[in-house]
RNA sequence: GGGCUUGUAGAUCAGUGGUAGAUCGCCGCCUUCGCAAGGCGGAGGCCACGGGUUCAAAUCCCGUCAAGUCCA
């Protein structure tokens, strides 16, 4: 924990603040207010602000977010464009959730200059943790703008530590009006992601309007701070981690009951309207009993407190009926969280999340079916994508509206796959409740949780249709937590190596068409040779490693992998141990395979840009990898790519190639790169560095450390060879470029010259006659059917007369020549028609059974004939005691076999 | 990345190793002035694909492809 030292700051003192701890939680806080007692957060306190705001003036969302930044920039802070709601650059997170998400991992651990220092920005961010509560507990969101101001000090140059920073909270709180005497600074050590550090709540009328962090210490195993039961030592770099609610900002300005009647009340306004509920907080009464709601919804932890406890305690202290208080207020809830959502969405789609049913798709989906069910329990009839549509002209991204097109379509698309999924559950309900109704047994919870896990019915609409049809259902109040009870196991640790000091000098940027090279051992690590310089490519980006060989005195050895690790490049040779620290070697690449990997990585980008042209903007680069004979590029879209834009996409990135575009590669500071050409710039991962490298192909502008061809015309000629959907929401298009392409087509023209060549024909009529061909084998498969069953007919006769008597039934066994299993089969049951007991085998070491009606009233079974007979032939068999078949590979005993079964008939089988 | 589930007639689904079924839809006939309903008859299945186990696979096992769903 922290000393109360790192809490003295002089702006407290010169203030005249007084340090104080909390009667009732027992945290320690500062005020202006010497009579204050308690710290300012709920519980402790309870909110004052609603009917009288903190500020004093009102403020929109855009209003005030300008007047922050621009409070930052006039005490100079550079103003900073916000980074997208999907954290592309990250591979821990799927949405941006801190303003400070921004920056990690590479800006907080120092390995790259911040854009500007100090900096200050408004960031959209998402958080999905508290879904439940948005709406009912009037604070709420989905998504919301942290405000922030942030400092990345190192030990050569402190920019402001923790005093400028309350001092500059402090200032703009009060500029904004607020009374000096309602602040107060509450001590609040914080943790998370790897890092910690002190850390003050600044709360206004019992709402906490920002966080300010002081990150100074680093997680380690053997720390000497402990903090929520890790270890940290203090970090050469610190930075103030600074986060301001934007939303909330503006709800204190204006005191709204909820924060979303501060925030969009003329969103509320409308889908109330839409939703035929009058909401009109001009009404005292109406309006006091949100004020109340969310006052003490504002006290306690959604999460630890049953909705119907709380609603009680609202309804008794405004002094209605809790059922009343209930009617007045559910159906406002779903509108606070039907805007909400729509928002969120506005944002997730804006920035190019396409639903999914994995990763951070997945959590648009979700976003979405809630807000379907929202607007369902609230009967509203529009579509989804127009209220959508409302929240992205309401905000100021005019790239957005350009591709909303494309935002309508996917979720036209998605509202009709949730009313497939729903109409498919329904009917699964409908199936299941009938049988649990017939065993007049309950609907078990493991059917719910199956219907929920397995086939995304929610267990409230499974027991609403359940119980129509008159089933009970056991629904206990837990049942999300044991759906996830479910799925809790133990996340594997996964050990990272730190990386090997040392620089290995890169020549293959520079020339990428270099073969030989010299240089010297630096050092040998577990059989890897580590060398001064090198032109052999690393694995990374999807590019393989290049292979080539390490010379000494004449002495060739092979080199079978490249790594890198941190700034040294590994070279793993076939047989370790042969080279030595300070060896002098000659170096040679196998440039085959580099070309052919280089072909690809153009090549991967050209694809890349065709799609984007072909399907559109909302195309990100979802992964990729390359080889020495194909490549493949997964991308995101919202649907299957056709044929026709398969080709399409395929000629284009001809088209580029035929064009002799030349690749055009620099290294830029990344700050710059990231100015030029925004975050397209990332579509394989960001890496990390200073300097980052851009390839730029015609209109393709890539990050990437890839080895490329220096012309679109070295690369020949690119072939798609499929495309395959590898999630939802994910396309993957693989392809072969140069001579690769070249031998995929003469594969392909193999398969045609291999297929029409069996059938005879000219390519050309091959789907024609392959079709014809498959017709007539149906028809013919028909007619053989037809004609087994005449042949049995036409053999019955025959047979009957051949019939001998046991017992008093006529018996037939037979041997059927060459007959196939259903040959047997029909005639088999022709006979026992004909009340007979018929035991027939064919030559291939079938045997079928039969037994007609008087056969049956003796007690003679079939399965017992055919296993009396099967055994002989070394197999076994059986059915029902009317048919039964069996068989065996010793074909030559079928006569015993016939034999046996005789016998079996004849005790009584 | 992990878990669960599904693929059978045009549609919805039965079918737990032994001759592939039901309902709706479709076609024909009967009935009717005509339509709907009804009655009788019929067509329509590489049981997703490829392997394996077995005397025998829609059914069991493995893989591939297609799809659904929950979670991180």
């Amino acid at each position: 924990m922290f000393t109360e030292d790192e809490y003295r700051l002089d702006f407290f003192i010169e203030e005249g603040f007084h340090h104080k701890k909390c009667e009732k939680c027992g945290k320690f806080f500062w005020t202006r207010d010497g009579s204050r007692k308690t710290c300012g957060d709920p519980p402790c306190d309870p909110y004052t602000f609603i009917g009288s705001p903190i500020f004093k003036r009102q403020h929109s969302l855009d209003e005030m977010r300008e007047h922050y930044l621009g409070f930052f920039e006039a005490r100079g802070h550079t103003r900073i464009k916000r980074y997208p709601v999907a954290a592309r650059w990250r591979d821990d997170i799927y949405l941006t959730i801190a303003s400070i998400a921004d920056f990690q991992p590479f800006v907080t651990s120092g390995q790259v200059p911040p854009p500007a220092n100090p900096l200050t920005i408004s960031q959209p961010c998402i958080r999905l943790d508290d879904l439940d509560s948005v709406g009912r507990s009037g604070r709420h969101l989905t998504t919301f703008e942290m405000m922030a101001h942030h400092v990345f000090n190192t030990p050569d140059r402190e920019i402001y530590w923790k005093d400028r920073t309350v001092r500059l909270c402090d200032e703009l709180l009060v500029g904004l009006g607020m009374d000096p005497l309602a602040v107060t600074y509450k001590e609040n050590p914080w943790a998370g992601g790897g890092n910690a550090g002190p850390s003050v709540e600044v709360m206004v009328g019992g709402l906490e309007l920002a966080t300010l962090v002081f990150m100074d210490l680093v997680a380690t195993a053997k720390g000497s701070v402990e903090i929520k039961g890790e270890r940290y030592e203090k970090m050469k770099n610190y930075i103030v981690d600074t986060g301001y609610g934007l939303e909330r900002f503006v709800w204190a300005s204006n005191g709204a009951p909820t924060i979303y009647d501060a925030i969009f009340p003329d969103l509320v306004r409308q889908v109330a309207d839409l939703a035929g509920i009058e909401h009109n907080l001009d009404d005292p009464e109406y309006a006091a009993i949100f004020a109340q709601n969310a006052r003490l919804a504002g006290m306690v932890d959604l999460d630890e407190y049953s909705m119907k406890d709380l609603r009680a305690k609202i309804a008794a202290s405004i002094g209605i009926d809790p059922e009343r208080l209930e009617k007045a207020i559910l159906p406002m809830e779903r509108v606070y969280a039907v805007v909400d959502h729509t928002r969120c969405l506005a944002y997730m789609l804006g920035d190019g999340i396409i639903p999914s049913n994995v990763k951070g798709g997945y959590l648009s989906r979700l976003v979405i079916r809630r807000t379907l069910r929202l607007m369902k329990e609230l009967g509203l009839r529009l579509p989804l994508a127009d209220l959508v549509q409302l929240q992205i002209s309401r905000l100021d991204y005019p790239d957005w509206e350009e591709s909303f097109a494309t935002i309508r379509e996917i979720l036209d698309q998605e509202e009709q796959k949730y009313a497939e999924t729903l109409e498919k559950g329904m009917r699964l309900v409908r199936r299941t409740a009938e049988s649990y109704l017939k065993k007049n047994e309950p609907v078990p919870l493991s059917e719910m949780i199956a219907l929920y896990d397995t086939h995304g019915i929610p267990p409230e609409i499974a027991r609403e249709a359940a119980v129509q049809m008159g089933a009970q259902v056991e629904l206990p109040d837990n049942f999300y937590s044991l759906v996830a009870k479910k799925h809790i196991r133990a996340e594997p640790e996964e050990e990272k190596k730190p990386p090997i000091p040392g620089k290995t000098e890169l020549l293959f940027y520079e020339n990428p068409f270099e073969q030989e090279f010299e240089a010297q051992v630096l050092d040998v690590v577990e059989g890897s040779v580590i060398l001064d310089r090198t032109l052999l490519y690393p694995e990374g980006g999807g590019q393989p490693a290049d292979h080539g060989t390490l010379e000494k005195d004449g002495q060739v050895f092979p080199v079978i992998d490249v790594q890198k690790s941190g700034d040294v490049v590994l070279h793993k040779l076939a047989e370790p141990g042969c080279l030595a620290k300070g060896d002098r070697v000659k170096g040679k690449v196998d440039m085959l395979r580099r070309l052919a990997h280089a072909r690809h990585h153009t090549a991967t980008h050209l694809v890349h840009d065709s799609a984007k042209r072909v399907l559109g903007k909302h195309i990100w680069q979802a992964g990729a990898q390359k080889s020495e004979d194909r490549a493949r590029l997964d991308i995101s879209h919202f649907k299957r790519i056709t044929d026709a834009e398969l080709k399409a996409i395929e000629l284009e990135a001809n088209r580029r190639v035929m064009e002799l575009v030349p690749v055009d590669t620099q290294f830029l500071p990344r700050t710059e790169a990231e100015k030029l050409f925004g975050f397209e710039l990332y579509q394989g991962g960001v890496p990390p560095g200073k300097l980052i490298r851009v390839v730029r192909v015609g209109s393709d502008i890539e990050a990437c450390a890839g080895t490329h061809v220096t012309n679109t015309g070295m690369i020949g000629m690119i072939k798609i060879l499929r495309a395959e959907r590898v999630q939802d929401g994910v396309e993957r298009i693989e392809f072969a470029a140069g001579e690769a392409a070249v031998r995929a087509s003469q594969a392909r023209d193999d398969l045609l010259a291999g297929a029409s060549g069996i059938l005879r024909v000219p390519n050309e009529q091959l789907p024609r006659t392959a079709e014809r061909f498959f017709e007539e084998w149906k028809g013919q498969q028909k007619e053989i059917e037809r004609l087994k069953e005449d042949l049995a007919i036409a053999r019955l006769k025959t047979l009957v007369s051949e019939a001998e008597t046991i017992d008093g039934l006529r018996v037939i066994v037979q041997k059927m020549g060459n007959a196939d299993i259903d040959e047997l089969l029909k005639a088999a049951a022709l006979l026992a028609e004909e009340d007979c007991v018929a035991l027939l085998g064919s030559r291939t070491g079938k045997l079928v059974a039969a037994v007609g009606q008087s056969g049956l009233s003796k007690g003679i079974k079939a399965g017992s004939i055919i296993r009396a007979a099967a055994k002989l032939l070394g197999g076994g068999g059986g059915g029902r005691p009317e048919l039964a078949q069996g068989g065996g590979p010793d074909t030559e005993r079928l006569e015993e076999a016939l034999a046996a079964g005789r016998e079996a008939i004849r005790a009584g089988a």
